[in-house]
DNA sequence: AATTACTGCTACAGTCATGCTGCAGTTAAG
DNA sequence: CTTAACTGCAGCATGACTGTAGCAGTAATT
């Protein structure tokens, strides 16, 4: 691939991303002006609408993965892998802000990849309960829940604090509460 | 207003709610469809696609209205008006699903109240964190995202807690947050 | 029971997004 | 520099959604 194609396919790419977030009827139209190229040149690379979600969602999904690769999140100690994941994770989310729970559900293979990963959060916040990092009369999925909603809040409601405080805040929040001792 | 056109009246309110919410550019006939009318009914009742979303925020703004009155987020102790307060609203909250901070930007009236109920809620974080009932070193808007996300997250991955014992973990979470101690 | 409100159905025009095509011009890469 | 890739532009067909209108039939209200 030419290398001013691949510059453009990367701005379709995170321009689609971004008004998609805002508001997921967005147009091919919208986003081709948007990203600076026409809206054929699109249509080029991406046959039909669904192509292009579903390459958005493939690109987020990569991103996530790698995130959760480099966590360890089996391996590590619990505390680490866990301050390591949101500090990966929120800036995935906001580069790729598209609400991944509810758009991929028409895109099987994408739908699966996120339930894949899914599994591993589940799984590292099952063996952090197992280890005695969280208070056992809570469901582990709602630990689960409070963590996902703690990062995305955090994401795109606070878009200038940086990563390792980001980080800091989200997980002190998740083990400690805002409350007062 | 006859009484079945009221009961209908409702049910298009209702159901497009909750199809708006899976999916905001649902099309007026399939609300139709679902509400079991058909759609130039809804037409007539609703000139345009743009009042029957007004019409949808303001009946989630009345209700979420309502609760912020009875907690007595002023007079009330912290405590209490705060588990008033998200008892009430999680209801609300899975009865009228709609995003409202994604999709009122559009309705400048509906923008307003939203804004309006808001800041009564930014008040109350704030007293509960000037009368000590919050850690000093968290800033209180992020206190207010939390809050406003555990209630989400209870609301619609949840629906089955019913509203008292969902309140108990909201706020319990909120406070004391997941970690053992 | 009579009246009035309300609804379903059919039909039509207008608008917009999608998907495709051909062509001329530009630009990256050898 | 030459070539091949890539793009912008103009155009066209299709389908979906919106918004409006008229009319016959049904159901609530008195």
């Amino acid at each position: 691939m030419r290398a001013d194609a691949a510059r453009n396919l990367a701005a379709v790419l995170r321009t689609g991303a971004r008004l998609l977030a805002e508001d997921p009827s967005t147009s091919m139209s919208a986003i081709a002006g948007e990203a600076g190229v026409d809206r054929t040149t699109v249509h080029r690379r991406f046959a039909t609408r669904e192509a292009l979600l579903s390459a958005v969602f493939q690109a987020k999904l990569d991103s996530a993965e790698r995130v959760l690769d480099e966590a360890r999140l089996v391996e590590a100690p619990v505390a680490v892998a866990l301050h390591r994941y949101v500090e990966g994770i929120i800036p995935v989310s906001r580069e790729w802000p598209v609400d991944t729970r509810r758009m991929m559900q028409k895109d099987p293979d994408a739908d699966r990849r996120r339930h894949e990963q899914s599994a591993r959060l589940d799984a590292f916040v099952q063996r952090a309960a197992d280890e005695g990092y969280l208070r056992p009369d809570v469901p582990p999925a709602w630990a689960r829940a409070v963590l996902d909603q703690l990062v995305e809040s955090m994401a795109h409601r606070f878009p200038d604090v940086a990563p390792p405080q980001a980080a800091d805040l989200v997980v002190d929040t998740f083990l400690n509460g805002l409350g007062a001792a």
